[in-house]
DNA sequence: TAACAAAGCATTTTTGAGATTTTTGCGCTT
DNA sequence: AAGCGCAAAAATCTCAAAAATGCTTTGTTA
């Protein structure tokens, strides 16, 4: 699409939890520290509230949609539906390139985990993790022949995470099995064990589905 | 959301297909038509390309998206999918006040086909069809409890809209069994047969593919 | 003391103009 | 005649300021 970078940043920060749910959004305070003027702040809003991450209340500004555990769990749902049927198409055309790639971003994506989790509190890795694990599972599904199934993929996975960080905010959001679940994904995508797969990740959407929803 | 006149106005526009595949989008002209400033169309402009129905070219306006045969594919599969499963769970909570919204509906839209029938020409109706078919998709879904993956489906759906006037413009849009197909959906539908109602879901969107790709 | 109203303040939205970029048209060269 | 290059024109994007709206506070009255 296009490569915005203050736009890229704030849904970075929308999708990492820097802002709390409900939230409204200062847009002088967010131009500035994006070195952009207010007018350019606004479109952004614009474009993420069409997307769907922004709520534009008529002559209140934008905020963030709060967390709302039903939401969150119709999410889940609709995640577990597009990316198990991305994945089977992923599969079915696998090659060694795609293996070679699924395999280095899973090695990224295991080490930030292994910080994240040895570190105790989330600090500032968040955004980073939230950067790798959405690269992983894109990189999962990039040999899916569908464009438009892995374009709704990806809105349907930043608004999931955006729901996730706005009911936990910063902690908990981070199972403890997160890492097995990831390696088992891998494993079964390397298999081409499409079946297998599917279960990976559904147990994965599902458990911090439940761990975040108590 | 929200019921900006000029947007809504809009985006019936490019679902009707008032404007070919990858035309460019004249913000003077669109704005005087609805009495807008360019400032207020522009807006509207960014709101649209967020939600994935216009493309933006950088310092050169905006566009509709060309038609694209593998794209039409790829979206009606994805709407099957949504659509069929969102089907599921409304058919579960369906109750006397859904079937009489339901029946409505498709009273409603079969009129406007019958006519779209017999004048040959799609004529000034187009619009007033498009409306028509989408309410009667969306009170077909009204049921289902999980509200983001009616929202979803909502957007795949215009997607897919635009997509297929994209392809085709103005003619052969309307398949020649559409009025039975839909009375098949409802009949299904009142009936609760889950398993007629996808088959006869499925094979409305793959008989228009078929028919708009040749 | 509580409730209502009006004025002041803060924020959002809109407007209009300036600056940068792209497109178009014309003349020149090959 | 075709292609290249430069200049003019049109369009887009960005920016800063004005207008409109909502919120807060203060003052008055019951």
């Amino acid at each position: 699409m296009r490569e915005d970078s203050p736009y890229q940043a704030l849904k970075l920060m929308l999708m990492s939890g820097a802002l709390g749910a409900g939230e409204k959004l200062q847009p002088a305070i967010l131009a500035e520290r994006f070195s952009i003027s207010a007018s350019a702040m606004r479109e952004i809003f614009l474009r993420l509230s069409g997307e769907g991450l922004l709520i534009q209340k008529e002559q209140r500004g934008f905020c963030v949609g709060l967390g709302d555990p039903a939401t969150l769990a119709e999410l889940s749902d609709l995640r577990i539906i597009v990316e198990c049927g991305a994945v089977e198409k992923a599969i079915e055309n696998k090659d060694l390139d795609w293996e070679a790639r699924l395999t280095a971003a899973h090695h990224k994506l295991a080490h930030v985990e292994s910080r994240l989790h040895a570190a105790g509190t989330p600090g500032d890795i968040v955004p980073l993790w939230t950067r790798v694990d959405w690269e992983f599972h894109e990189t999962l599904l990039s040999t899916c022949p569908s464009r438009m199934l892995r374009a709704y993929h990806r809105k349907i996975y930043e608004h999931y995470r955006m729901q996730v960080v706005a009911t936990v905010r910063h902690a908990g959001f981070f199972g403890p099995d997160t890492i097995a679940q990831h390696e088992a994904i891998l494993t079964a995508a390397i298999a081409g064990d499409v079946e297998a797969c599917r279960r990976a990740i559904g147990q994965h959407v599902d458990i911090v589905r439940a761990h975040v929803l108590d």
